[in-house]
DNA sequence: CGGTTTTGACCAGCGC
DNA sequence: GCGCTGGTCAAAACCG
């Protein structure tokens, strides 16, 4: 695995403006003082299942440690005169022998305790690397967001500005205002909403103080407060609409039946989708009340190894340090398709016409697009099925596929953050599930690079965005062991590997 | 017994 | 209006 592969974390840490985590992380020293450095994926990954760089000094160390705990360095000495000592037959000697041993034992014992010390203290790496993972991205997103609206402010280069609009327009072709109205209006609830004969919400408070109307009506509030009862607070509900709306889509060989990302799902419906033979499941979460994340696991129709998870939605409630990866990964994406294409109140893109400049000048850009089928809904997709091994471009970043749900749909009027419906599929490659992820820019997709999805792509922000989610993903999930979600789910990072204890 | 899964029913949106 | 489809509900079954 190429280092960092533009994930060159600094050890200097970013201000948290988020609480990704309960402070509660158990091995979580607070003078920690390892250096992240370039070692953020490789100290994430799985000692077990994967070949750890060179350059992670730290692990390195405790995987020799491992395998050569009882011929440490330290130890040479005391062997060397072990060998010796047989022939003696002084009690000076003997004693000298026993001396020995015991320093031996003594060596031993620190060995080990050496040993086990490595390895909480890679646990506390695992920690502290994927809380900064999720810490940058946010990070990043919050850039990213910050210099759009910076560039809106400034009305930069009207005239690229306006080229770029109109390629984006014939390729974004959103929903505009019409959607934004839907997804106010009634996007999620709209049976509960327009038919309250059905089930009273009063009503079954009554009749059952129970878990599941407590949760129904926590559920209805999670989504249906922000319609009803804020319209004073369009923006945030539309906000959170909207981001209810972005879809961020994984894709990656499993044999299990659900990737494990962390979280806590409860299955809540299953679907025959047109099209696709393999039944599309969804899930909610339920790792708290009212949390309006949800997810759709299905098997890809042309190739049934590979496992489609779609997760939809923002936690919102601390997440444990395993499902921070997932989690931030998604919220990331469907920010930055946010935020990547949400318009000013002149209509306009928010998009640094720099960036759109430079993807649609440069061709070789590390991000490719295209169009593919259209969607309903604004999408992101992470493959992880690619096994391409031209792996050695650190910045490469991946395919991306803008697509456009409706195509004849104008795309005027994006006011607000409504989105302007874009799927964008971002493609990239990992080497394999078994060794993690490989980047690749070589991944020869057609040349029809759609200048919004080639924007969002070439910005570093969405690029360091994206590369701090994929280690997320890859490496971040199992950086502790504490994910009790053993229904048969699967890593994607170890697909391959030691998994496949549950197939 | 509480939480999860299963599964048929229901609903809204959409195209015809 | 009708049928199709995706998404959700909720009662029953299942499970640890
Ligand atoms: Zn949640």
């Amino acid at each position: 695995m190429e280092k960092g592969w533009g994930l060159t974390l600094d050890s200097s840490s970013p201000h948290t403006p988020l609480a990704f985590f309960p402070p509660s992380s158990p091995n979580m020293a607070s003078g920690f003082p390892l250096n992240l450095n370039n070692t953020i994926i490789e100290t994430t990954s799985d000692n077990h299942t994967r070949k750890l760089l060179a350059e992670v000094d730290f692990f390195s160390n405790t995987n020799t440690n491992k395998a050569s705990a009882s011929v440490n360095t330290g130890l040479q000495l005391l062997t060397g005169i072990n060998t010796v000592s047989d022939e003696s037959t002084v009690d000076a000697e003997e004693d000298k022998r026993a001396k020995n041993n015991i320093e031996l034992k003594q060596l031993q014992d620190e060995v080990e305790r050496m040993n086990a010390e490595n390895q909480s203290l890679k646990e506390m790496l695992g920690h502290v690397s994927s809380k900064y993972n999720g810490l940058q991205m946010h990070l990043a997103a919050l850039i990213q967001q910050r210099q759009q609206h910076q560039v809106v402010g400034e009305k930069g280069d009207h005239e690229e500005r306006k080229q770029v609009e109109k390629r984006f327009l014939e390729v974004g072709g959103g929903n505009s205002a019409q959607e934004e109205e839907v997804s106010n209006s009634c996007s999620d609830e709209r049976t509960r909403s327009n038919n309250n004969g059905k089930i009273s919400e009063e009503e079954k408070e009554i009749n059952d103080g129970g878990a599941e109307s407590e949760y129904s009506q926590a559920y209805n509030n999670n989504n249906k407060v922000p319609k009803l009862n804020h319209p004073s607070s369009a923006s945030t509900s539309m906000d959170q609409s909207t981001m209810r709306k972005a879809r961020v889509s994984v894709r990656a060989r499993s044999e299990a039946p659900m990737i494990s990302d962390g979280c806590q799902w409860r299955k809540y419906g299953q679907k025959i989708a047109k099209g696709n033979p393999c039944p599309r499941a969804y899930y909610r979460c339920t790792m708290a009340l009212g949390c309006p994340v949800r997810k759709q696991v299905q098997r890809c129709a042309e190739d049934r190894s590979i496992l489609i998870t779609t997760y939809e939605g923002n936690h919102s409630h601390p997440l444990p340090p395993a499902a921070m990866a997932m989690a931030s990964t998604t919220s990331a994406a469907a920010s930055m398709l946010l935020s990547g294409s949400t318009t000013s109140a002149d209509g306009s893109i928010n998009m640094n016409p720099n960036l759109l400049a430079r993807a649609i000048l440069n061709p070789n850009s590390n991000s490719m697009a295209s169009l593919s089928a259209s969607a309903p809904f604004p999408t992101v997709t992470l493959d992880l099925t690619h096994n391409n091994n031209n792996n050695n471009n650190i910045n490469s970043l991946p395919l991306l596929n803008l697509q456009r749900p409706h195509p004849t749909t104008p795309f005027h009027h994006f006011t607000h953050a409504a989105f302007p419906s874009p799927q964008t599929l971002l493609q990239y490659n990992n080497q394999s599930k078994l060794s993690g992820l490989h980047l690749s820019s070589h991944q020869q997709h057609s040349m029809q690079a759609d200048a919004a999805t080639a924007a969002i792509t070439a910005d570093p922000n969405f690029t360091a965005v994206l590369a701090a989610a994929i280690s997320s993903i890859i490496g971040g999930s199992h950086a502790n062991n504490n994910n009790d979600n053993d229904h048969g789910d699967i890593n994607p990072h170890v697909l391959n590997s030691s998994t496949t204890n549950n197939n």
